[in-house]
RNA sequence: GCGGGGAUGCCGGAGCGGUCAAACGGGCUGGAUUUAGGCUCCAGUGGCUUAGUGCUUGCGGAGGUUCGAAUCCUCUUCCCCGCACCA
């Protein structure tokens, strides 16, 4: 399967990747080149990969593409001339080491250090340009002392408080998790089932900032689809709270809904089953059996996706505001408890409303119909000599003498079917609507039609589309917007018209008003796990919970724990165990940790100043070095580290730490590289490892491969035989070194700046693949090229093959380091795209003149003899001709008209006159 | 169900209204060089066909807009990603 190379090396001519590779970063360490210091008259740019977790022993080349991706976009604004940050540290908190520590028997501490140092020396291997002295890891007292004062600072504003509350808890990883790590049921890490628990944990006030974090995805340059997903966490809606008053009582249950519009129709209400209320409601009525039969229910069909609609009576009545009159109140399996109230309205214009509503036999009314500058037309494509038959059963009219309009009592849908030419020419034929989804047939007819919002536009549709015919039935609710009746003083308005309307009214009467609900809750920060930040909390059996003071930070994770035994701080009696900073009295310490979150909340601001002993961060670093100019990392972080660290930063404006709303101004999503369809992981044996190909190749050809095969954002999938590719690029650039001229002719400056160009706002944009193809395509068309060029060249490839750059940069007789030269300006006034359309001609010509041979040969047998050809002097020139030549194998002689001599010294081609193509046969 | 992104040769992927669909890489076929292999170089690689610088198709499917569409519009099928009974 994989073709082996026997001597890789042997064939790049000299090339030794690994003495290269050892030389160039030796140097750059030595003489300190990728070192950022701040520097107020150059521009800075801060490039940044999130920071990785050390746990893997090695790298595979996922991770080499990852880091590539950033070292790339690093290196070439640096030689654009900016002061460029670009530092590398170690998300080292978190369950990995704990787990190892309990498996093998090694601390944590000493699991995480070990990782970190043998993962450093992969990584430097990679020859990225990080700046290593501002190497961070949030392990580190040095670090987490930071998430303790952040923490008290936070808590000091009410932005940190305690509260009991249903959480997710994981029982593989014996922990609570936040909400954004329970995905779909499972564990983010572990992808066990996550369970509900009622447990007292530490919070983080997120909810506060969620109409921040939605404003302000405005102003970042992100991949539209990670704003879309945090846009959906955030989930803001504009609805209306309104109060349903018990009978004979001042107690009320409030309920949300965006659809205020329907209230009159609302004929019950339905709660979540562990709304709080629930239980008090059913408590020693004749109605609590039903409940618990109910909860039994659910604990079985729990995981089960489109559960059946089902739920009780609890016995109460409300009271509808709108109606006056009284409605059960019920508890339904598909509220949600957690969003809005737990409790909603439910009416005849809500599809699981409806459903319930059947199942239950609670009666409905309807109070909309559609629009009726919303009214659906349709066109009939077929010819329907007998279409009032069709119609029959409905009541219809014709309009305008151009369509029957149709009402249908039961559905109080009209249907506008416009009767002109361009319909009636083929079967078959039936209706659907667009908009609310919903499909109509007329008895058991299927319609061939479109559906326009307009009939001018419906007639432009209409000959062109074709539906499948569909077994159709049309759902009885109604749930777009539309025209109220059976509502009151609100009758004849539109539900756009009706909203605010019957919120001012409801509000009058005190009985509601508008609010804007979100679907984001709190943070939960607290996790019942040793290998993370101690949270500075003291509880006092006197003053209770009392913040540790600031001189007393950080309050360090103890050594020895024991494992297996529940929460892991808690057996450290002597940790636990302390005195209350307020009455010196008996007191314990919180012995929950921080998730890991927390810390990769704001690392990117401690590379800007990471030995600060006295502070997280001096503001004069952090504001000349923040934002973060380009972010890469992984799409699975979106709704977890990239919202909480928009959070925190906001939270941290808000404190006077810093002064800018965002953290991240641009993001990159790499793509994840695939081994034979699966993603590479040690459990399914699919790894490719860093040194599998830098050994063999060098790691300047894995990373060349990687960047030229797919877009950075694009998923890929490795293929061993393509790496071939990557490496005779390398071995042509090393012989195009040898035949270097001194000087460029038009045609090759012209390439030359053409390809400036294009490769410079191809690594601007990330779109790596194509700045590699043209600076191929130029070596290709110049194979020899000026010194100049030669040197372009290079800086172009210097960010994708620094090593190798280096080297010949040297070799060529350069001092000093590719790495910090000056990228290349392209000279646009030198591009002449007359080049290109020689070339193309000379293409054409190859191709003509093989064709001539081969007529010349096989039909007329004159193989062997010797043959001539001449070209138009204007289309072809000199240096074309002789690639030509060349290209047809020098089986004949090819040349311009215009320099005879030089081409046929013998006369031989006599009567080629210019201007005049020919063939000349001998 | 909702939202986002896709579908192009044997494969990975370019092109995103016209001047050239398939750049570039891999694979395959033939040739040159070579003791042989590798490396390197050249040509071919959607279909049809009588030699062609010719014809004809062709960018998931159907239809439309346009003088002109892989590219824009409509519908449809399938795939990937996210959210999911969110009122």
């Amino acid at each position: 399967m994989t073709r082996v190379i026997k001597n890789p090396e042997d064939n790049a001519g000299r090339f030794n990747f690994k003495d290269i590779e050892r030389k160039w970063q030796k140097k750059w360490e030595e003489e300190r080149v990728f070192e950022a210091k701040e520097d107020s008259k150059k521009r800075k740019y801060y490039v940044l990969e999130m920071y990785p977790y050390p746990s893997a022993s090695f790298l595979h080349i996922g991770h080499v593409r990852n880091y590539t991706i950033g070292d790339i976009y690093a290196r070439y604004k640096r030689m654009k001339g900016f002061n460029v940050l670009y530092p590398m540290g170690y998300d080292s908190f978190g369950l990995p080491a704990e787990i190892a520590a309990k498996k093998e028997g090694i601390h944590p501490e000493k699991y995480t250090n070990n990782s970190i140092k043998q993962i450093m020396v992969y990584q430097k291997a990679l020859g990225n340009s990080y700046d290593w002295s501002r190497v961070i890891a949030s392990h580190e007292p040095e670090y987490y002392k930071w998430n303790q004062f952040f923490f008290l600072k936070m808590f000091e504003k009410g932005l940190a408080y305690r509260k009991n509350a249903p959480v997710n808890w994981c029982e593989n990883c014996q922990s609570v998790l936040a909400n954004e790590e329970s995905e779909g049921g499972k564990c983010w890490r572990c992808g066990n089932e996550v369970v509900q628990k009622d447990l007292e944990q530490w919070f983080f006030k997120i909810t506060d900032y969620a109409d921040r974090l939605l404003k302000d995805l405005d102003k970042i340059e992100w991949p539209e689809r990670i704003k879309e997903m945090q846009r959906n966490w955030i989930g803001r809606s504009e609805g209306t709270l309104a109060k349903f008053f018990f009978r004979d009582s001042k107690d009320s249950l409030d309920i949300f809904t965006t659809r205020i519009d329907t209230i009159f129709s609302v004929t019950f209400l339905v709660m979540a089953s562990n709304h709080p209320r629930v239980k008090e409601f059913v408590r020693n009525t004749k109605y609590e059996k039903e409940y618990t039969s109910f909860m039994k229910r659910l604990e079985l069909v729990q995981n089960e996706t489109d559960k059946d609609k089902d739920g009780f009576f609890t016995g109460k009545y409300v009271i509808n505001p709108a109606t006056g009159k009284d409605i059960p109140v019920y508890v339904a399996n598909f509220v949600v408890a957690d969003y809005g109230t737990g409790v909603v309205m439910a009416d005849a214009h809500d599809q699981r409303d409806y459903e319930f509503a059947k199942k239950f036999n609670i009666p409905l009314k309807t109070v909309l119909r559609p629009h009726k500058d919303t009214r659906v037309h349709y066109i009939i494509r077929s010819l329907v000599d007998d279409w009032k038959s069709k119609l029959k059963g409905y009541q219809w009219s014709i309009v305008e003498n151009d369509g029957v309009e149709i009402f249908i009592p039961d559905n109080k849908l009209e249907l506008f079917i416009p009767l002109g030419q361009s319909l009636l020419k083929k079967g078959p034929y039936y209706f659907s609507t667009r908009g609310d989804k919903r499909l109509i047939i007329f008895k058991d007819k299927v319609f061939d039609i479109f559906i326009g919002d307009n009939n001018k536009k419906a007639n432009a549709y209409g000959a062109s589309l074709s539906i499948p015919p569909k077994e159709l039935a049309w759902s009885q609710t109604y749930e777009g917007y539309g025209v109220l009746y059976n509502s009151g003083k609100f009758d004849g308005l539109t539900s756009e018209e009706a909203i605010p309307r019957i919120q001012e009214w409801l509000a009058e009467k005190n009985l509601g008003r508008k609010v804007v609900n979100y679907k984001i809750r709190d943070w939960l920060i607290s996790r019942q796990r040793y290998w993370g930040t101690p949270i500075p909390i003291i509880y006092c059996d006197k003053c209770g919970v009392v913040p540790v003071p600031e001189k007393d930070l950080p309050v360090l994770l103890p050594e020895k724990v024991n494992f297996g035994e529940g929460n892991p701080l808690s057996t450290n009696k002597a940790f636990v165990k302390t005195k209350c900073p307020k009455c010196n009295g008996k007191a314990q310490r919180e012995t929950d940790t921080m998730g890991g979150f927390v810390d990769s909340s704001w690392y990117f601001l401690r590379y800007c100043d990471n030995k600060n002993k006295k502070e997280a961060f001096s503001k004069d670093k952090i504001h000349y070095w923040m934002p973060v100019d380009q972010y890469i990392g992984g799409a699975e972080h979106a709704v977890m580290h990239l919202m909480y660290a928009r959070f925190f930063v906001k939270v941290l404006k808000d404190l006077g730490y810093v002064n800018f709303d965002e953290p991240f101004m641009r993001l990159f999503n790499q793509g994840i590289v695939y081994k034979d369809g699966a993603k590479m992981s040690k459990s399914k044996g699919n790894v490719v490892f860093q040194t599998d190909i830098s050994n063999k190749y060098g790691i300047d050809t894995a990373r060349l491969f990687l960047m030229m095969t797919a877009s950075p954002e694009k998923q890929m999938e490795w293929n061993d035989d393509g790496v071939e590719g990557a490496f005779r690029i390398i071995n042509k650039l090393k012989r195009a070194c040898g035949t270097l001229g001194d000087k460029a002719d038009a045609r090759e400056e012209s390439k030359c700046n053409k390809m400036i160009k294009i490769v410079s706002e191809s690594i601007e944009i990330l779109d790596y693949p194509k700045a590699i193809v043209t600076i191929i395509n130029f070596i290709d068309s110049v194979p020899e090229m000026s010194k100049k060029s030669y040197e372009s060249l290079l800086k172009l490839l210097s960010p994708f093959i620094p090593h190798i750059s280096e080297e010949l940069w040297e070799a060529i007789g350069n001092k000093g380091f590719i790495s910090l030269a000056e990228w290349p300006k392209a000279d646009e006034s030198k591009i002449n795209e007359k080049f290109e359309e020689a070339e193309r001609a000379v293409n054409k010509t190859v191709s003509d003149i093989l064709n001539v041979l081969k007529i010349i040969k096989e039909k007329q047998g004159r193989e062997g003899e010797k043959i001539y050809l001449y070209v138009i002097p204007n289309e072809i020139d000199n240096y074309n001709a002789d690639t030509l030549s060349k290209r047809v194998q020098n089986e004949v002689k090819v040349f311009a008209v215009n320099d005879k001599s030089k081409y046929d010294p013998e006369g031989k081609a006599g009567k080629a006159k210019p201007g005049k193509p020919g063939i000349f046969i001998e």
